[in-house]
DNA sequence: GCAATTATTATGTATATACATGATTGCAGG
DNA sequence: CCTGCAATCATGTATATACATAATAATTGC
């Protein structure tokens, strides 16, 4: 380290849009990294080596990899430095779009019909969808949704009375049930269980095709607060449709 | 504001742990989002005033902000403030497991055979899948994933030999080409879609069901530095298997 | 020579400070 | 009344600083 002369405070200004420095910073690592310049175990240059380099304070290059860590492209070590991570078990993002917005995107008119709405005490293979005990009522809704004139998905919801009293005296022609709950119960959790199945008598006949008729099924599950909120299955009919997850390195960005 | 006297400086520790304060500041915030005290739409106190309930730094608020932005739980505005978000189209996190794991998990030996491995010209069909032009050689291998005695998934993988030189020597008997290539290649992205397929009579020989039994089909394809890697189809027989991905508003981290 | 102790080092967290940015409010002037 | 300028305010970014923590390296004591 002889040469303290001109530290160039546009090291990476080169790409350099208006993107903020730690921005910059970020993608510049993030670029090498992806690109297998640095290959996984690699270890990167010290926090106030990249200081000096990216002419910053150790705090910016700090939030940077704080952030990349999080996003799992670096593992740190204390003492020992920043390490780019293997790229081990990736987790993809799996949009659950909502279904209008989904039809939509065909170029298609969404329209939906609800073909049973009924209010009862839960069954025992309701409590158990549901993950409920007890005698809890619960109202059960079928919707079909339609791309144009065709089926595209047909639901079966379960709501959970106790949780959602509101329901039972709810209007789903105007808004379809997954919406009317969105907009109601803030900030729940979600489990998705995604299989195969034959379309049995009565499923094929709503999604108008022929019984036997392998089908994508969606299951989801949500809670508020701990307790359960409601269980919707998903129906698409025929090998058209599909589900889309990415995965990107860079994604936490 | 009348009384200034004693600003409460562990309003928060009483659920403390010996987590960090950012944590604890955090994940106060988080639970009050999320439990439905501050509703979406809500606008939370201003950063200063945080600060002093929390008896902090405004930097240190700041930082779980942004990161409470990030992860989509609350919308920041200048001058305006910060506010909980609407919880939109909520995006599950699908993991995607290794299948040796998948199946270890059903407490039955894993094992795998390569039915078929050989190396030619792409054809029109595979440089379609494989969103190549030209006439670049690929190497396609067939798997058969098995637990216990019973197959559990058919791999069928086109890789890129131009992309990928070396997979054309490579050794699958021992290792399985995805984990081969998730060893070599470094941090790849990645998209998944999955529908639903019946069996055709080849695909249902090979799993041992009937043909036109409904199949769960993960399509993976990869990239690296822009160029496709590989794509592979996996072939889940029957009803009994399924993702699963959930979703957790503090998720984000 | 080897265990126990003590530096050293790089990350990790928190703070005070400064200024930039963008939206909103309010006031002035037509 | 409405346009436009300026003040204000809350977030957004960056910095310098301080000290905590954990792991490694060096040194001491026996």
């Amino acid at each position: 380290m002889s040469d303290e002369t001109t530290p160039p405070p546009d090291a990476v200004t080169g790409t350099g849009a208006d993107r903020t420095l730690h921005q910059r910073i970020l993608s510049d690592i993030e670029t090498r990294i992806v690109s297998g310049e640095w290959p996984p175990g690699h270890r990167l240059p010290f926090e106030v080596d990249l200081a000096r380099r990216y002419g910053c304070a150790r705090m910016t290059v700090n939030k940077v990899m704080t952030q990349l860590a999080k996003a799992g492209l670096v593992e740190r070590r204390r003492k020992s430095g920043t390490f780019v991570a293997q790229p081990r078990a990736q987790a993809a993002i799996l949009e659950i779009h909502d279904i209008s917005r989904e039809v939509e995107q065909t170029g298609l008119p969404y329209s939906y019909t609800i073909v049973a709405h009924a209010q009862h005490r839960a069954t025992a293979a309701e409590r158990a969808r549901l993950d409920l005990d007890g005698s809890a009522r619960v109202l059960a809704v079928t919707a079909l949704h339609r791309a144009g004139p065709a089926p595209f998905c047909l639901e079966e919801r379960l709501i959970n009375l106790s949780a959602v009293p509101e329901a039972a005296d709810a209007d789903f022609s105007a808004t379809a049930p997954g919406r009317w709950l969105v907009e109601r119960v803030p900030w729940s959790a979600a489990e998705h269980r995604i299989h195969a199945a034959s379309a049995d008598a009565s499923t094929a006949a709503r999604l108008a095709v022929q019984p036997g008729t392998a089908c994508l099924v969606v299951e989801r599950r949500t809670w508020h607060n701990g307790g359960p909120i409601t269980h919707a299955t998903f129906t698409y009919p025929g090998e058209r449709h599909s589900l889309v997850a990415s995965f990107t390195p860079a994604g936490g960005g």
